[in-house]
DNA sequence: AATGAATGAGGCTTCATTCAT
DNA sequence: AATGAATGAAGCCTCATTCAT
């Protein structure tokens, strides 16, 4: 749809973009921001984007979708289930740190429901994923019976807690260590052995 | 400086804000909606508050102040650290679903810098509170060395975390087991015999 | 709904942006013009329209509304068919003529979907009135046979035909004068003794 | 100025404007539209055409210049003023019938002054021959007496009140009969003979 | 205290026009 | 000749805030 520097053009006003709403969010950011910021006219963002509403979708639909890959790509699927969260923890940390400004506003929004929506639309495949890995920990007798969902809340507030907490900069600690530290947090958190 | 007809007045729209901001969010709300939702002319809100952001810090300073004070009745000055830290997460989980739509937009609102400002202003007090206690918790060797706030911030990670996913429906368990859950969570965290 | 200074006040945006309309064109007219036209600021505009079409609405029904009234008052019930469409067709001519503002972009505007509808949504009930007197006329052998439509459109064409000419000052007669020459005319060309 | 293979891009431009604008109106459509539905870039509307509105003037020019000059062809230079009234009206409504889209936004925008300039520009040529011919058969005695400008008006409206009707559908004859209806409507009309 | 009318700054979006290729 | 990206002025509309009563 549009040619090789025409995907420059946008992806510049995406990253603009993600900036500018982690930092004052959505509603503050003003389309002129996103294109003094991205270095071109008010009107050329039209040309890449139906409305500030479809940038936004964009930028959602595809950190989402590369978070997911990055997840994926860490679990190992030979693992144990408890292993399996530990691994996707870490690399949820880890991709989100290294895309602080596209996660900042992620789990932050909440407006009027067209955007609810966009962040809602996906967000609970890796939910189910976590779930059902809980459960199978469950049958393994490795965790605790009760509500996977929750177990699985704790997981996921974890990862985005704590992700929140370095992107605010209340926490100062290299990302890898940072990965180590939820990762073992996590796993302390769901064993079930006392 | 108000009759006692006028703080009835205030109380309805400050109810009515923290309704609507929580499910709207503070941008998309409009001061008309506040008024009509409370029953009352537009011009009347600013009889009662100087500014759309005025009500904001209002609401923002007063359950702040709310939580600490239901925080602070639940820890035992004479326990343990732990197990402090331990009473604070079920009181502030506990807190927080009772007032459900004040805290659904607390750990939210990313605009300008000036709500920003309101919502950082106090929010140090409890975490040092809890990095305090980590920290003497540690001296008592009964967690693993390490950066105090990294663990505070898991604590206090999982209420805002367990509370979002209560108040979002995503968990549909009575309040005080919800509470119980989050406190075996953190204990567990947190405790390194293992 | 509104008190009676604000039906003044709603008067005045209606009749500025009538002369406005018909000077200059529905799409060519801004809301700013009609409020600078009628002193008051820009937003209040809103207060007393939901959006440029609603005024446009607005203006057309209210002036079909009262067209309608005046030819109805002109017709006698009793009279002929050929008189009364003659009745019908003075009192038009001088109905446009006293709100010349008001008719200029009546039969002009072709813009969106939208105002065609409101354009059109009303139009046919004088057109089905003539229609049905013709029809009459040629029971009673006072017309040639032939579609009555044909000889409506020539009718109401000539009301519209010579009140465009009087707005646009191609014609400079007195109303009165005008109307009598037009109620013979149209009835010339429908008579068929010839 | 442009080879031939140019023409043919300019004409397809103009005809796709042309049924444009007398579907949506011209401030309604868009250079965009245009171009879109000739099949051509949107940028090269401006190797053709100096500007939206220079494309407006050379259509409404074009088809002026052919509407005088099929009435000219029509009209006998020998006959009798009636006769040749009655020649000019009938070629007028086929030939407009025969470009409508062309036809049915000339009588009908009403813009800014520049646009206005242009459909008014010549406008007057072939009412002055009408109001000629109207007084040259007062003369004669065929019409009463009065100013020839009211017959001219009435002549030169039925011609296009008809063409409106029959752009618009609400009629629904073969061209030729309808010519035919408007020749005998306007003869009537003019007759003095009774 | 209370109302509802009035204000005006400013945002999103459209679109004629220009430009580099 | 032709394309499509780029520009920027300007319009409609929203909404926090103020004012007269």
């Amino acid at each position: 749809m549009h040619t090789e520097q025409g995907m420059e053009r946008k992806q510049q006003l995406l990253d603009a973009a993600a900036v500018l709403f982690s930092s004052k969010g959505y509603a503050t950011t003003r389309i002129a921001d996103i294109c003094a910021a991205a270095g071109v006219a008010k009107g050329l963002f039209y040309w890449y984007f139906p409305t500030k509403e479809g940038l936004f979708a964009e930028l959602v639909r595809t950190m989402r979708t590369q978070l997911r890959r990055a997840q994926a790509a860490a679990m190992d699927p030979g693992a144990p289930p408890l292993t399996r969260i530990r691994q996707g923890t870490e690399a949820s940390v880890i991709f989100m740190a290294e895309h602080r400004s596209y996660f900042s506003f992620l789990d932050v929004e909440r407006t009027d429901e067209a955007l609810a929506g966009v962040l809602r639309e996906g967000s609970d495949v890796y939910s189910d994923d976590v779930i059902k890995l809980v459960a199978e920990a469950q049958h393994a007798g490795q965790l605790p019976d009760g509500d996977p969902r929750m177990y699985a809340t704790g997981v996921m507030g974890s990862v985005s807690s704590f992700s929140h907490a370095l992107r605010n900069g209340r926490l100062d600690v290299p990302v890898y260590e940072l990965a180590a530290f939820v990762g073992d947090w996590v796993e302390r958190a769901l064993r079930s052995d006392n």
